[in-house]
DNA sequence: TACAATGGCGTTCGCTTGTACGTTTAGGTG
DNA sequence: CACCTAAACGTACAAGCGAACGCCATTGTA
């Protein structure tokens, strides 16, 4: 469960979304899907996924002349993971505080609280059918 | 406001936390909270509180033979900006969508749950009155 | 078939980060 | 006052990272 890959960095992550995305992607395609002011070249966003894979996140099959990169763990996974880890260093791992100050820094639309709500009610049902 | 300064790394947040938290602190005051299990130096220590105040984040005044470091920062407006630039990379700027995983990932008490309505409703509230 | 373009692979390079050490200095204590 | 200790200050060094280049192979096209 605790497979410790090395962690992601900033520009891995910002790779490996763009694949999550796509489900599956060679390395023109992520170049493409870079934002317009993101001018990398190319050759480094061969690198990074190169990179990724050495880490043990995706993995590749060639297809014709180029290489498809798909995951190789699931990013749901991936993202627990990160998350988990951001709340523990910042947070002592606790949910509200962070919570908090999301909304106290980007603020929070009417129609995010209503969604927030339909979230906590589920979560309360499931708790209720746990303990019956 | 989005005075840049350069990134917190990890060592660096664990270390400006117990700053943070104490108020303001010696290197050895920090040394000593640092958890049992980690066997830094007190040297390294030394290192990174020297490396956070170059970064801006803290600011010293002498005290006899030791510095005492205190936040230069407002330790919220840190963790803000920390947490904003964390859902910006990992769910560009969405909420919902982390709030989601942190409760998959490890799950949510009863109690947090009533919190965190609490604080719907406060917002909800405050909403109402930008309204009226 | 010869060639331009595209991609793979290996390598580079300067900066940051985690971690620590050696030398110098200032203060308290015998 | 002489000395010891604790802290400052500068320095080091390997690994990680952001970013890119050069060379070689493949391949579609003139």
């Amino acid at each position: 469960m605790t497979t410790q890959r090395p962690p992601l960095s900033r520009a891995e992550l910002e790779m490996a979304r763009i694949v999550w995305d796509l489900g599956e992607a060679t390395v023109r395609q992520v170049f493409e899907r870079l934002p317009a002011e993101r001018e990398l070249d190319f050759k480094t966003v061969q690198t990074y996924l190169r990179r990724l894979e050495a880490k043990g996140y995706l993995r590749t099959h060639r297809e014709g002349r180029s290489k498809v990169y798909r995951p190789r763990v699931q990013p749901d996974q991936v993202v627990r993971e990160t998350v988990s880890d951001f709340v523990d260093r910042l947070f002592d791992g606790e949910l509200l505080p962070l919570v908090q100050h999301l909304v106290e820094d980007r603020g929070i639309e009417e129609d995010e609280i209503r969604q927030l709500r339909a979230l906590l009610d589920r979560l309360e049902a499931e708790h209720e059918s746990r303990r019956q």
